[in-house]
DNA sequence: TTGTACGCGTTATCAC
DNA sequence: GTGATAACGCGTACAA
């Protein structure tokens, strides 16, 4: 009659597989020292009585929780998507189980991480920019953040982990192809670029360039990745611009800008891509795929990028490599 | 020297404000009877310490986790994103953290699931369609998941409450809209139909349109909601189709397959949007306004919603009304 | 208002 | 290989 709130416990399984309840517990760890027998009995019981551990509890006697806290902050980019469908998958595959933090409220996100933290996480993961390095200091003083990981995106954090792809090969491939394909006068569209964990493509672009052409481009940013963002920012831009004078291909931080930059091409200025004004993004999201857009973009190796998240998390750390992940470009239509 | 894994504890906080462990337990909870002077001294110590309630030990003792899995199985669907975003958000404002559990991947599913439950989660919220029941009972059947709610989905399962809108009501409005432009020779293409827990606009769609215009219309399935199905569906069906016999308005049961029909009609088919064929959605996802889609569909109040699934968090149920939740039909250029 | 047993379900560690 | 003690950090219930 122990169990109170109906759960059936350890004790329960013992009681009926008639061993004490340490050997119910070695039963389940498949390191432990127990003889066949003793394990088929329990393990009849455990079935009977449908007993499964309680990671509560076992979490408080390990102080590990086997629990990611995923931090995301913007919902507009669809990339975000994809990198939660892959992460969630392979952390799943490791052992690891995800808490979502919405972080895309400014006045939430504290109480968020605390909370986060407050669960014990193993490990916090940022996919996303506008943290202010405020809300991670509190989530690393508390000291229950064991770690802090940025994905996707490059970190001057110290105390800071980033898995990101190399931006300097990616953008030298893109640059080349840019180049190759016969552009001569790009316009690079950013995202914010204030955050201490961010993306290196403009200046590994502008600088690139540079080298390539002889000539350092312009540089626009708008404040979020947000398509309506990079739409507004292109309409306004180009607005009575002689054609001669319009760059002959944008270069978009990602793909989400691409898209918004594409729309605002076509559907305000009347103009045609590649043939008036060319387009590239990065992150290859599902879209860009589409007829529509036909994309040129470049594919992050997030699966890879992934698991090296979880050999982090095992403590298999092969610390240098992290910032050089490389991708592929997707050569499409757009540019 | 308690905190043996750098861990501070209560009683810590307890020893450095000279009291007893239980008083600062309750100087952290806001309806306890302390002292203000006691409460004062206790908050002081525990700033000094940065000391935080532990959630693990917390959960362990009241058998409430404050935890909602969120069980996602389509990462296809931009909608997804949305409604994670609202949910996280307002189940945050509510107390509760989110787990995020993907079970696109059939074989981890019941992994997965079982991982959530025997974390003690308050509740699993389902959105999503292709569950197949076995699991949803595995996960009932540990009775550790106290509540299973389908979100934005309609359920058949007697285990499980629906917060969902009126299908009916909102493809009333639909019908009458498509009917009022004109349109008379509707296809509605719908995504799989053989799950518990799912939509019913496309029986509601025919039923109302046959009331409407005196003909049952036509209907096509696809397998998934993937944009690139319905792409791929309408490009073989009206391959080859005279124009005469094309029907002249495709009502979709979601963007995301609305958007994959847009495509498709324009760029395999060489035809415009509405004039040749238009178009309807539900969900009105961002995408959906960009000047490519101009996708007119029905939004769904997402915010009553979470804020009702809060509600039944809570124990506040106001039963009979969660499936009656009514959207607004956004009027776009597609149809 | 404040302090004291005891319990939550598990694991680490040591004895047998 | 198996059983027992202590501990993880906190909450409930009751006594002071």
């Amino acid at each position: 009659m122990k169990d109170q709130h109906g759960t059936i416990t350890a004790d329960d399984v013992a009681a009926l597989a008639g061993v004490s309840r340490w050997t119910v517990n070695r039963a389940f760890r498949k390191d432990a020292s127990i003889s066949a027998k003793s394990r088929e009995k329990v393990m009849k019981a455990a079935e009977e009585l449908s007993y499964v551990p309680d990671l509560l509890a076992t979490s408080l006697a390990t102080d590990r929780t086997n629990l990611v806290a995923l931090l995301v902050d913007d919902f507009a980019n669809p990339h975000k998507l994809v990198m939660m469908e892959r992460l969630t998958r392979i952390l799943r595959k490791g052992g690891y189980d995800t808490l979502l933090v919405n972080t895309s409220n400014e006045e939430d996100t504290s109480a968020a991480l605390l909370n986060a933290s407050q669960r014990r996480v193993d490990a916090a993961v940022l996919i996303g920019i506008s943290f202010n390095d405020q809300s991670l200091e509190t989530a690393l003083g508390a000291k229950r953040v064991k770690k802090l990981i940025v994905f996707a995106r490059m970190s001057e954090n110290d105390n800071t982990i980033s898995i990101c792809c190399d931006d300097r090969a990616a953008m030298a491939t893109l640059t080349q192809h840019v180049f190759s394909a016969g552009y001569r006068n790009p316009l690079f569209i950013a995202g914010p670029q204030t955050q201490s964990a961010h993306l290196q493509r403009k200046e590994t672009f502008l600088s690139l360039w540079r080298h390539t052409a002889g000539r350092r481009p312009e540089f626009a940013t708008v404040e979020r990745y947000d398509p309506k963002m990079a739409y507004d920012l292109v309409t306004e831009r180009f607005r009575d611009v002689p054609k001669s004078k319009l760059p002959d291909v944008l270069v978009c931080e990602n793909d989400a800008l691409a898209m918004g930059a594409i729309d605002a091409i076509r559907y305000e200025h009347g103009l045609r891509v590649p043939e008036d004004i060319a387009v590239t993004g990065f992150d290859d999201v599902p879209q860009a795929s589409s007829p529509h857009y036909k994309l040129t973009s470049y594919r992050q190796p997030l699966t890879d990028m992934a698991n090296a998240l979880v050999d982090i998390l095992e403590g298999k750390i092969r610390s240098k490599k992290l910032n050089a992940f490389v991708g592929n470009l997707v050569i499409r239509a757009s540019a």
